[in-house]
DNA sequence: GTGAAAGCGCTAACAC
DNA sequence: GTGTTAGCGCTTTCAC
């Protein structure tokens, strides 16, 4: 019933406490054969497993690393989050997934409770949805800068904070949507309708750029204030947004670019409802390459964020943290277009 | 840099560390006010958060639960990781979350992490999927019985575990799936297709039980085998078993039953590319009620499991654990049908 | 009412 | 090569 510890291995094996961590730390390499094998032995019989609290409380790593996100129902942050557990565990590590629900105060208790845990390093997806009524600014930067001057490495991504001294790793937002702007003009759309993200969210900024950037590169004018709508990355917005679109302006486009793959399976849902049939009536794109824009009908073109990599990346930068000098160090990932079936092309 | 701990805390108040230590802990009945305070004060300026590694070591509770699932990208098992660790957050816990990936030695492996990390207590969702080549019986029970020995609680939830000595959470998965064909058959449906999960799945093999329980009640015969296909719960097993069913046996049934939603969603789009429709040629159903269920095209009549009081109710069971007297001792929460529009009357 | 001191399970100087 | 011992940050008994 009681758990054994490292005295009731020392114990059964005969030997110090010292050379019982030492094995445990593998710093076995003076160590006589025969007292490793009855180390190896006690530890077996007694199924004694290292309480990592203790050895982390002595300056050891806790090996749990916390990641924080608005919700694990986006399925983006789904994929994000499962990615990050996956090097995670491939180095030992295991990760406490907080859902902030969107919510600032859930975002800053969570990061409260992280320090608690002495987290070896916390990933933070940060939100900052603007409803109807208010806008929240998200959390403060400084909150962040706190965190990290007590010795904590935080590492944001996806979503970025204005102000915190710490790393970020983010897909090319700007140039994946330049990329996949240009291939529906090269495909002959030359009104395009756009259901954004958050106004305060940096990649749906950067996104927009990257479409009016390349917009004007083509001699198109931006398109009409009509047909772009601000979503906020759900489904249901981006559902009722290009419901919206039809009633008000069905014959003012030919492709709907929602910035991110979630809406982009709303506008198709949405139109196929009245009738209308993707991608003959309406071309329609998105940008994550979740695993539903695989499987949605039609196949969902998009734009491919390098989750995997960026999940090496950010458990790179954690691992290397050193908290005299934190500052802003962003990373970049390439992005890719995915093409598939949910585009016309309008060219004869 | 370096983190304030309790010392801090009681020089700068000018007290005892025990005063501080019984503040933190709310023993603070008999204290005198101007000390509550200045401790208050000091733990303010210095932005001090206990370690609860070192809490936990003097006997507090770790504050962790760990959660083990096949993967978080079935839906179904998302929403459940993410309605329990809904009920921690609200009690001041966190989740540690484990994708076993399928993979039996993974799921032993986090096992193990969770006890090093002497986690409160761990939900496990075990997985048993028997692909083509080998079938993986599954994680062996006295594993987890050695763990509740030691004093770690444990769960079981939607997946059984036969002869583990832990409690269980399910739904009443026999009565959903039970329910579910009666409708069917009461809207005109005499021949039915079948999906199911694994065979070595006990709510699979439950679910099916219903079934075939109710076709017997009404009359009916036990379907032909060629229209009992045996999936694994993903979407791609459920659009290829689909295909299949459709192939071989197109005008032997007038409805599909997919033992769970992801599936169901994959028999809709293998039946949609097909030409044919939902629910006008093929009544669709499942079983879980995932998110995804309801923003289908067409939405998907289903069965809900109880998800949030699944969560409550495992909760509940870890906190109130005790190891001398641990044992099976299961709770079986009710299902509800859904109904939406994947199927079609057949009656006049 | 408050504090001194022991000890949770472990690691790492330091000694031999 | 291996053991003795102090101490990580906290809680709790026991004294005052």
């Amino acid at each position: 019933m009681t758990r054994p510890t490292i005295k009731d291995v020392a114990r059964r094996a005969g030997v110090s406490t010292t050379s019982v961590s030492r094995f445990l730390n593998a710093k076995t390499s003076n160590m006589r054969l025969h007292i490793r094998r009855r180390i190896a032995r006690a530890i077996k019989e007694l199924d004694y497993k290292p309480d990592s609290r203790a050895r982390s409380l002595r300056g050891l790593a806790t090996q749990i690393i916390g990641v924080i996100v608005p919700t694990t129902s986006n399925p983006f942050c789904e994929e994000l989050a499962r990615a990050i557990e996956n090097v995670c565990y491939k180095e030992g590590y295991c990760i406490l997934v907080c859902n902030s629900q969107h919510s600032t105060e859930r975002e800053c208790r969570y990061l409260d409770v992280l320090q608690q845990q002495r987290v070896d390093g916390i990933v933070l997806v940060s939100s900052r949805v603007d409803g109807i009524v208010s806008v929240s600014s998200g959390i403060d930067p400084e909150k962040l800068n706190e965190v990290v001057k007590k010795g904590i490495p935080i590492v944001l991504t996806d979503e970025d904070v204005l102000g915190a001294k710490v790393p970020g790793v983010f897909a090319k937002n700007r140039i994946g949507a330049a990329e996949m702007t240009q291939y529906l003009i090269d495909i002959g759309h030359k009104t395009i309708a756009f259901v954004t993200g958050p106004s305060n969210s940096l990649p749906a900024q950067q996104r927009l750029e990257g479409v009016l950037e390349t917009l004007q590169k083509n001699g198109l004018h931006p398109p009409n204030e009509k047909i772009i709508k601000k979503g906020d990355y759900s489904f249901e917005k981006g559902y009722r947004l290009t419901k919206e679109l039809l009633r008000e302006s069905a014959r003012e486009f030919t492709a709907i670019f929602c910035l991110n793959d979630f809406m982009a399976l709303g506008a198709m849902r949405a139109i196929q409802e009245e009738g209308a049939d993707v991608p003959n009536d309406y071309s329609v794109v998105g940008f994550d390459n979740m695993y539903f824009a695989s499987i949605s009908n039609p196949p969902l073109t998009t734009v491919t964020q390098p989750i995997k990599e960026m999940a090496a990346k950010i458990f790179e930068l954690i691992k290397e943290f050193n908290p005299r000098k934190m500052k802003r160090n962003d990373y970049f990932l390439d992005t890719k277009l995915v093409i598939r079936n949910s585009c016309k092309s309008l060219n004869i």
